[in-house]
DNA sequence: CATTATAATTAGCCTATGCTAACTTGTCAA
DNA sequence: TTGACAAGTTAGCATAGGCTAATTATAATG
């Protein structure tokens, strides 16, 4: 099965969430989104069911290869929308909040696109 | 209570069929959404309950004024956001179908901004 | 007028995805 | 060792929004 919007978003924030600690338990990925324990247990047993999630053996969520691929792609399109709307003049905040939600419905033309119009009238530099 | 994606999608779709016959009946949204008759019937029940829809003498279809205006602002979002993406080098029928995707979760001060960047870049004349 | 086709509705199922309440488990400190 | 708290899980509820099957209502035709 494939997963949906949902679960993108709960892959990403465990993506990004260990980018800053490798430490990351269901209950800060609870945190950074707003959802209840429970939701979260249950995301991430679908992530893990599907294969994109492990624990390892203290406990800690981590992202199998598939996992960290999609979560990668994710978040490119995320950043990539982001910076196009904040390119054609939406304030960071807004794009940010706009660029969550539309990154799950994007078809791969589109993504392309807006890579390619980031490269070329971008005027952020490259985040890390 | 506000619509959802999905009522939006009812509400333009009817708007859209509206312009071609003023003879529009659930039939003909669920052929042009692809959706069973049951799903459109409780859908249309749900936009009429929150008057946005009604049926006439005849028993066709027809937006309220404020159905009407959510319909225009709906369609008006799917097309500006369809000529952005054609700006920025998506074709036209990926455009058409992201911009009915993306669409429903755009904030105003996006859309705005939209509006701003095609009326200045936009190379293609305005729809009727 | 009766039959048939078309449209609409009702009943009820399914999945996705949120929630609360309650239980389990594991760690840590008194 | 035990008691307590934090993290995770289970059970079960709600809503949104698809679906099929079956019914009802309306319209058109022999």
């Amino acid at each position: 099965m494939t997963i949906r919007e949902s679960g993108e978003m709960y892959l990403e924030t465990i993506y990004v969430l260990s980018q800053k600690s490798s430490a990351v338990r269901g209950i800060d990925v609870g945190a950074e989104m707003g959802f209840s324990k429970p939701s979260v247990s249950r995301a991430i047993g679908i992530l893990k069911k599907d294969g994109l999630v492990v624990t390892d053996e203290q406990g800690y969520l981590k992202l199998t290869e598939e996992g960290a691929k999609r979560a990668k792609l994710i978040y490119e399109r995320h950043t990539l929308l982001s910076r196009l709307l904040i390119n054609i003049g939406v304030d960071e905040k807004t794009a940010e909040e706009d660029a969550c939600r539309i990154e799950h419905y994007i078809s791969d033309t589109t993504f392309d696109a807006i890579k390619k119009h980031v490269k070329e009238y971008g005027k952020k530099p490259d985040l890390p």
